[in-house]
DNA sequence: CAAACGATTTCC
DNA sequence: GAAATCGTTTGT
């Protein structure tokens, strides 16, 4: 119990997972606000027999309006279409035939926007419930948009879902225990161009924990703040 | 209707 | 450095 953020002092199990799911409204607002925010939160999915797999966000990219990047840039599509309506949703496509990517929408609606989850450190139960490929390091096991939709059994057939408490997929706040230590500065947030753009290259727009091993690519170095 | 392309990953 | 692989998007 120790680290949840708990206002309501109701300590009965249901109450606190309760608080500590991110409501719909926190996503209310652009992809470049929620993106840096999300770091540290954890993505929770829930099999359909029960089981949750979980891993703290440590990599983020924005995608919204005015953005020649955005998969909504051009014009509403089928494929595109989540994410011009309200916040909250899962984005999920298929990319180079073989992989998918997964993304929360932001901002309200006729506001196409939305944020690519772009790597987790899993928890220990979630690394004992899955199969990693042979000579895969753990904690390399969701580190790209790819894998770890790989990892967390995101297809698809997520595709328009609802973030919340129950449901196939949700998030949950940062502990308080992390908060702090971003806040006294123990935890940094490093903020820097996204990762395999053709367009929209100069964009600061990627955020990810500042020396966590579970981000996908290093090499990039900091943009801001260096 | 045909062709190109990609917010990736892995292996040579 | 290049292949794998396919739905979406764009052009003819």
């Amino acid at each position: 119990m120790l680290g949840n953020y708990n206002p309501t002092g109701d300590y009965s199990t249901q109450a606190v997972i309760m608080e500590r799911v991110i409501p719909t409204e926190w996503f209310d607002r652009s992809a470049v606000s929620v993106a840096p925010d999300l770091i540290g939160c954890t993505l929770v999915r829930q099999l359909p027999d029960g089981t949750q797999l979980r891993g703290m966000i440590v990599e983020t990219e924005a995608y919204q309006e005015g953005d020649p990047a955005c998969h909504a840039y051009r014009k509403q599509t089928k494929r595109n279409q989540i994410m011009f309506g309200g916040p909250g949703y899962v984005y999920v496509y298929l990319i180079y035939g073989m992989y998918h990517c997964v993304n929360v929408v932001t901002d309200r609606i006729g506001a196409p926007s939305a944020v690519l989850i772009r790597a987790l450190e899993l928890a220990p139960a979630t690394l004992s419930a899955i199969s990693l490929k042979p000579k895969e390091k753990p904690i390399r096991a969701a580190a790209g948009p790819g894998k770890l939709c790989l990892a967390m059994q995101i297809s698809l057939d997520l595709y328009g879902t609802k973030l919340e408490s129950g449901q196939a997929m949700w998030i949950e706040h940062r502990s308080i225990d992390w908060q702090a230590k971003l806040d006294i500065g123990t935890i940094e947030l490093t903020q820097t161009t996204r990762i395999g753009l053709t367009q929209g290259v100069d964009l600061p727009w990627r955020w990810y924990v500042k020396g966590c091993k579970a981000v996908s690519v290093f090499e990039k170095l900091p943009l801001v703040g260096s």
